[in-house]
DNA sequence: TGATTAATAGGAATCATTACTACTTAAACT
DNA sequence: AGTTTAAGTAGTAATGATTCCTATTAATCA
């Protein structure tokens, strides 16, 4: 992989947000920096990220976002916002029932907590 | 609601399979039935019987599919082959642990576990 | 410093899903 | 039973996220 601007400016952004971001999102920070920056170039360099294990991949609800903790952690997901927050759960046990089921050999897990974040709540309140 | 044979028709072809499939897999299976009904009838009935909790929707890896089996469980995804498998994981503590989480209200979680399902690790192995 | 080839910008193509519209039909109401 | 009315349908167009394509640019190395 040979080194290129637009590939630092996206790592750089990714690193500095803890937002989960799209690669729309993505691109229109990364754009500020690089005007012509090209959409495709965000996504190519995204999964070519991914792939070589430098950022991770999310998807939550059907879309695609990024993150580059890279650190095993679960998600939280608003139901209303679609914000995500990261989480610390131990899985207590998990990993011993997935290694005695014979029918399949585990790699990984995610887990995906959802509801209402506090901002949400409260804005509901005030209706 | 009112009932139509379109409904009916996909509600029993997703009651009949323990495949987790996707909305062109169901409307592949009704056609044998009603040759002439369209892929936009099943996304519309499948969307309107989960908004019903009549089904449920499952997102692996940003493709949607569906699942009749309506109480709570979790699934295996084959990374190669892409199967679904139903999993019955307790997932000790992890209520208490994300009700003691103040920045949100949770009302839900699912589990996805990841890896090689047996049949894809024996293919691999026999080339 | 020139050759090689990965990477890019810009735009076209793809694919799953949703939206639109004229027609059909379930079911509520005479 | 016949009429009304609004939900449901078929067929097709539109959407939106993501990937693909191609001519050009630029990183790396002999």
């Amino acid at each position: 992989m040979r080194k290129s601007k637009q590939r630092d400016a996206i790592l750089q952004v990714l690193q500095g947000t803890d937002s989960h971001p799209t690669a729309e999102w993505i691109f229109s920070r990364v754009r500020r920096e690089i005007p012509n920056i090209s959409l495709g170039t965000v996504y190519r360099n995204l999964n070519q990220l991914a792939d070589g294990h430098l950022i991770q991949r999310i998807f939550d609800d059907g879309h695609l976002r990024f993150d580059a903790n890279l650190h095993r952690h679960d998600h939280f997901r608003c139901i209303h916002c679609q914000r995500i927050l990261d989480l610390e759960v131990e899985l207590v046990g998990l990993d011993e029932a997935i290694s005695d089921d014979d029918r399949f050999n585990a790699t990984g897990y995610s887990l995906e907590v959802t509801g209402v974040c506090n901002e949400c709540q409260h804005e509901t309140e005030e209706i």
